[in-house]
DNA sequence: TAGATTGTTAATCGATTAACAATC
DNA sequence: TAGATTGTTAATCGATTAACAATC
């Protein structure tokens, strides 16, 4: 019943992922067929929720009394979500964070291939992180040009990062992914995702305070 | 103005760090009043919403014509979001992301201090990062009692996580941030703020598909 | 058959945006 | 005064949840 994917909205489109990662839990313990029922509870969600979420990405409807075929289920999830579709991305600001996510090898299973990184800082220009090489700035045009680069990860220091942006976009990247604080002014044809932790920990906070205090 | 805190929405909540970064750097440039459109046009928000968000944060009222005095309002804004009123936090998991966030000073000035950080591998038990100790898990429990923690950081493999989150939870810790890749189950009572990548990941790819696929 | 489960339409809830009177 | 801006009420939009017929 897979929906043009338009027409997904962001909430449900968040929340496939976690389906997903429940699934190949279950898969792992031998689960065959899986109803909404036990997703919803395995996930704190509400079971119609749930069946409206995997209506958007399956491609096969799910029978009633027993549920969804989970491999069939895993196999939508993975196709809907591009994991088998490898895009190669590049990542600017080799610090602290940076470092971090190219020692990460976790985003290969999303279909995550992180082929470089760029700094400005002498010391780690030239360097090797997790057989990924650290390229100086001026670099970053020509190699995103010959690589066929769209999507590029920001984790620079608030100050530099709308600069590193304006020269993602003229290198012709179409999507950013920042960790930088600093919200960042871009053309309306590129996509954005910003991780704000301030602005989680702000909820978590007050979640905290409104809790106990 | 300002409202209960229980009835500030969610989404006001995570906005307004943004709207506080947007404030410090008019008050660097000398800027001493700010107006709901000035702001909105910075950080590409409704001129309305900017006014309700800013309604529920401020003690004064803005003025028409003129807008909000800029050092009461991020007066205002720092006080709201507590980030005099210093908290610790520690963290388990010293890893690549771990290792990351302690090495980051920045979450001082949201009034976070990580006071320590605990692990399991041998190699890291008893080092010191960005002078925080690193301390085996078995003394988690009498710390976080010692030091009246409430808030832990997760950064460990998802296959630990719920494990750890367990433990903090029978520490007395009442709030988790946690960056694994894993679904937690949690009492009612305890706050949490998933930090999920992957789901970051799966909206950013989408919306670069359907721009230029 | 009886009962658990799916898929969908309708109702509700929450957040954003529009309209507008009040004000400096 | 005229005009820009605030603060609030009403309308809209989007997402969640409830109700329920269809189905195996």
């Amino acid at each position: 019943m897979q929906a043009d994917k338009s027409e997904v909205s962001k909430a449900t489109l968040m929340r496939l992922p976690s389906y997903l990662r429940y699934l190949y839990e279950l898969d792992k313990n031998g689960v065959t067929t899986v109803s909404s029922t036990m997703i919803a509870a395995g996930l704190d969600l509400n079971p119609v929720q749930v069946r409206k979420d995997v209506a958007c990405v399956s491609t096969v409807a799910g029978k009633p009394k027993t549920g969804y075929a989970l491999k069939e289920l895993i196999a939508d999830f993975e196709n809907y979500l591009g994991y088998h579709n490898t895009r190669d991305v590049i990542l600017v600001g080799a610090g602290g964070l940076g470092h971090a996510i190219l020692s990460y090898d976790g985003f290969k299973k999303y279909g995550l291939n992180v082929m470089a990184a760029f700094d400005v800082d002498e010391n780690v220009i030239g360097r090797d992180i997790n057989g990924k090489p650290v390229y100086e700035m001026s670099r970053l045009p020509e190699l995103v040009k010959r690589w066929g680069i769209r999507l590029g990860i920001i984790t620079v220091p608030s100050q530099s990062a709308q600069e590193v942006a304006d020269i993602m976009v003229a290198a012709g990247i179409k999507a950013i992914w920042s960790f930088s604080a600093k919200h960042l002014n871009l053309p309306a044809d590129i996509a954005l995702k910003h991780e704000d932790l301030a602005a989680s920990l702000a909820l978590l906070r007050m979640q905290l305070v409104s809790m106990t205090d």
